[in-house]
DNA sequence: GTTGAGCGTT
C-alpha cells in the first residue's frame, strides 16, 4: 500500500471542515453530506419560488471579482506552479502563494487574479475541487484586502499659524 | 522533513 496516509488526510479535509461559507466549494460537501429523504423533510422551498423563470440553478454564479482565494494548497505548491496551472484558463495578472515570513512556508494557500470575470469563471470551474501537486484544491472569490485606500478630507496641512513675532527689541 | 483553517507583503 502506498497510498493510504495522503488519502485518509485528504478525506478528512473534504468531510471534516465545513466552513460554511463558501458557495462553490459547498457543492463539493453537498454532494457527500446528501442528505437522503429519512423523515419528513419540512424545510423545502417550493420550486416556484425559486427566481428561474428559465434560469437554472446549476451554476453558482458569478464572480464579482477576478481575484481568486486558492486553498487547500500543497506547502509544496509555490507561485509558479499556482500560476502554471491557472494559466491555462487565462491570463494571469497575478499568482501568488501566501507563505509565511515568520517561516517563509506556504500557509497552504494563494491567490488568482485574472484580467476579467470570464476568465476567472473559467478558472474556478475547472480548477475548484481539483488536483494540485496531490491535493485538491478549492477556488472561491477573494475578499477585497483593501478596500479604500485612506480618502484623507484634509488635503493642505496649513497649520495657519504664522508665527510673527518681533523679538526684543530693547534698544 | 509535513499532514491542514483559511483571505495576502508588497
Amino acid at each position: 500500500m502506498a497510498l493510504s496516509s495522503s488519502s485518509s488526510s485528504l478525506l478528512r479535509r473534504l468531510l471534516g471542515s465545513s466552513p460554511l461559507s463558501s458557495s462553490g466549494s459547498s457543492a463539493l460537501r453537498a454532494a457527500f453530506c446528501s442528505s437522503s429523504s429519512s423523515g419528513p423533510s419540512p424545510v423545502l422551498p417550493p420550486p416556484s419560488s425559486i427566481f428561474g423563470d428559465d434560469t437554472e440553478v446549476t451554476n453558482v454564479p458569478p464572480l464579482t471579482t477576478p481575484k481568486l482565494f486558492v486553498s487547500g494548497l500543497s506547502r509544496l505548491t509555490t507561485d509558479e506552479k499556482l500560476k502554471d496551472a491557472f494559466c491555462p484558463f487565462g491570463q494571469v495578472l497575478e499568482a501568488k502563494v501566501i507563505t509565511d515570513r515568520a517561516s517563509g512556508r506556504s500557509k497552504g494557500f494563494g491567490f488568482v487574479r485574472y484580467a476579467s470575470l470570464e476568465e476567472a469563471e473559467t478558472a474556478r470551474q475547472g480548477m475548484n475541487a481539483k488536483f494540485l501537486d496531490g491535493w485538491v484544491i478549492f477556488v472561491d472569490p477573494a475578499k477585497p484586502r483593501e478596500q479604500k485606500p485612506a480618502p484623507q478630507p484634509d488635503t493642505a496641512s496649513h497649520t495657519g499659524f504664522t508665527t510673527n513675532k518681533t523679538v526684543g527689541w530693547c534698544g
